[in-house]
This record gives structure tokens, sequence and C-alpha cells, in this order.
DNA sequence: ATTATCTATAGATCTATAGATAATGC
DNA sequence: ATTATCTATAGATCTATAGATAATGC
């Protein structure tokens, strides 16, 4: 089931390419610079889109940039849904996000940067990954496995953990991603309550192949 | 001891006051919109400094804006030296500057929004709080009160936690800014391998008069 | 016939600089 | 005499729109 309905005609289809063009446009702008000083010129430009085609789709370099970080984030959400769909635990399934985010930084860098850029002010949204972290948070505290802990606080230190974590892989590209986030993990899951040894294990407990193109369901 | 020398001359506090004037005007309107999009005219009518001053003292607006976040980092080290100057516990130490950096986002919004907006670029920088951050896990680490973990990574954990703290004062004003920021502070160091109950009790024990105005050392 | 796209452009705004003015040092 | 500030302005750039063109629906 798409998340929209896919457009019926060749019309709108044709229209919703031109849109589309314009956020990938503003992803890469996003990515690259952080800013959205780009003009408008520029922007239509980089899409290969005809200038005025922006006031058909957008009323303002605001509105694009905004819907350019939803994009960012529903593909966020995506891979996780697509990658991490046959883990159980919770606590593994915070370890697993944290390791595929450190992944992502290398083999999706576009749009770990746009994260790295915006993602503070969407720690606590609706789209991404707030409301899977959340639901994953009030499991794991149900069945025992974390400590009990206030979930909005809990969502914010998990969030600013992955965004710092985020942030040092592009800032020290030197050091080793896996072993930086594993370590980060263990310290992440000692923070929701649970003891050394445990945290230890499920923080380098073997991934899922995360390369290989996911399965999809029949 | 001043942090540099301190102008001699009329002509070059003068010139201070200019270049003070700017960067503050930058300060605004990065707290107010976290964007730099302003023009170089409406930030030197903000300053209420001639137009063409400001070409005396930066060459671009980026080197303003920079500028700009390392005065406010400068004067949250700043803030944190004053107030925090009897704790030696280190765990203390980042319980209180936890806490005291949710009471800040009340006490001293610019500041705390400058942070909010710019801070996840800086936790590594040596200005403001990383250093000393840095130093205190390394103190807590040489004596046995934090658990061994990469200085680095702890430190980027520390930092993301504390952004998110920020945001969340700002995001959510109706919440309880004090229990907050203590109930992170337990998860924080539980996560720096403090048992659970020596989490809690260091969470909450009495702050230092963080309202009244900090006494300097003779 | 309808609708999106594209091109062209008017008017507004912005940057960077030149030259005049004011303040201070020596 | 020196140096920063301020005012004025040229030239570049940007935004928003109007009108022409092209593609599709019915």
């Amino acid at each position: 089931m798409p998340t929209s309905a896919p457009p019926s005609n060749r019309f709108e289809r044709r229209r919703a390419e031109t849109r589309q063009a314009l956020v990938r446009a503003a992803r890469q702008i996003l990515a690259e610079t952080g800013d959205t000083s780009a003009s408008i010129q520029a922007i239509a430009e980089r899409a290969d889109v005809g200038f005025g085609s922006f006031y058909n789709h957008f009323e303002s370099k605001t509105e694009l940039f905004d819907a350019a970080v939803v994009d960012a984030l529903e593909e966020f959400g995506r891979t996780f849904d697509e990658h991490l769909r046959d883990i159980d635990d919770p606590a593994e399934l915070v370890a697993a996000g944290f390791r595929l985010s450190a992944r992502m930084a290398d083999s999706h860098p576009e749009l770990m940067q746009i994260l790295r850029h915006r993602g503070l002010g969407y720690l606590h949204s609706d789209q991404g990954l707030a409301p899977r972290a959340l639901r994953d948070l009030e499991t794991g505290i149900a069945s025992g496995r974390f400590t009990p802990v206030d979930p909005t606080v809990a969502l914010s230190a998990l969030g600013g953990s992955l965004l710092a974590l985020v942030e040092l892989r592009f800032a020290r590209p030197d050091l080793d991603g896996d072993e930086t986030a594993a370590n980060l993990v263990e310290m992440v899951l000692r923070m929701l309550g649970m003891a050394p040894d445990d945290a230890r294990e499920v923080a380098r407990r073997p991934l899922p192949d995360l390369d290989r193109e996911p399965v999809h369901k029949p």
C-alpha cells in the first residue's frame, strides 16, 4: 500500500515529477550547505525546471525546505522499517537503529546530512523515527526490558544521542563507525536501565545484513 | 584576568563597541529566526551602526554569524564556571550542568536559542562547554566515579542529550523544567556507569543558588 | 478547454565600494 | 595625520507575476 494514492493520469504524474524535482534539489542543497539562502532561481535550475514553475508548487522557500526535510525523514523511517522488520526485542531495535544510522552516514550521506542539520527540531515530530522510537520505548518499559522512564525525556535523550552520533560520523570520518556506534549504543542501553553486561552484549549482536536489498513481504 | 587585553585607548574601545554591537545584533537574529538570511543592511540597522561599518569588521555574513556563535558559547562557558566553581564531584558537575542549562532556557533565552540552533556543530569544539565536559569526564573515569568509556563518544552522548534537553525546554514550555532536567540527568548518569540509586540521588541534590550573582574570587 | 510549464521582465532588494565626515592619537 | 564611521550609490541579484507555449483530458 503506497503512502498516498498514485497519480491517476499523466497530467498529475507530470506535476508530481516537477514537484519532486524541486524537493530533490532542495534536499541536495540542504545536505551540502545546511542553509536555505540559495535563490529560487538556483534551485529551479538545479531541478532542471522552469523558474516560474516553483510558484505552482510552493509559496515560499521555507515551504519547499520544510517539505524537503519531511521527505528525508520519511525516507529515513522507511529504511528503518525495511531493515529492522524482523527484530522484536526493543533493546535490540534501539541498538540496530543506532548502528544502522551510523552506517547510513556512509551509504546515504545526503539523507543523513539533512538529519544532521535539521533533525533536532523534529525529535518529537510525528514524521520520521520519533513515533517508532516512542513505540519501542513503551514496549520495552512494559515488558520490563527497560527501567520505567518518562517517555518524552527518554525520547529526547535517544534522539539527541543519535544526532550526536551522526554529527560525529561526519566530523570524524577517521573513527571506526561501527565501533563508535556500538560504544554509544552500550551507553544508551545503560541509560535505559539495562545492566552493563546486558547492554554490552546487545550492542554487539550481529546485525541483519544491511546492504542486501530488503525483501518485500508477499 | 580578562580573556583578552582590554582596549587601551578610546579609539580601540569605540571600534570594539561597533564590532560588539554587530555581534549582539547577529546573536539576536540567530536566536529569533535561527537562520542567517537577514540582510547586512538589516543587521547594521539593528546594531544601530552605519551600513558600511560592517565591512570594517567582517568580510561576510558567515564570518559575523560564526563570531556570534563563538561569543555565545563563551558566555555559556563563563556562566558555568561562575556557578559551578565550588563543585568537585564530577557526577555532580554533570548533573548541575544539565540542570543549570534547563534553567538558563528561561533566564537566558537568547543564549540558549543560539545553542539550540547551532550547538550541534560545536559539540567537540574547543570553545564553550566541550573542553570542560571532557575534563570532568576524564576526572570521573580516573577516580572510578564513571565506568571507563571512550571520552569522545561520551562527550557526544552528553552533548547531544544536553541539546535535546534545551530543545525540549523550548518546544514544551508546559513541562516542569527542573523535573525534566532531573529525569534526564538520572538517565545520563546511568549512561556513564553509575548505579541507579546513586544516579537518582545525585540528580536531585540541592543546587547552588543559581539566581544569586556569583561571588568573584578575591 | 484546461492546466502546468516556461520565458521574459518590472520592481524591489542586496552587496560592496567610494568618498565625505567625525573622532582621536601624537 | 590617521583611522573608523557614515551616507550615497552603482551594479548585481532576487522575487513575483504576466503572458505565451505545450501537453493532456474529455
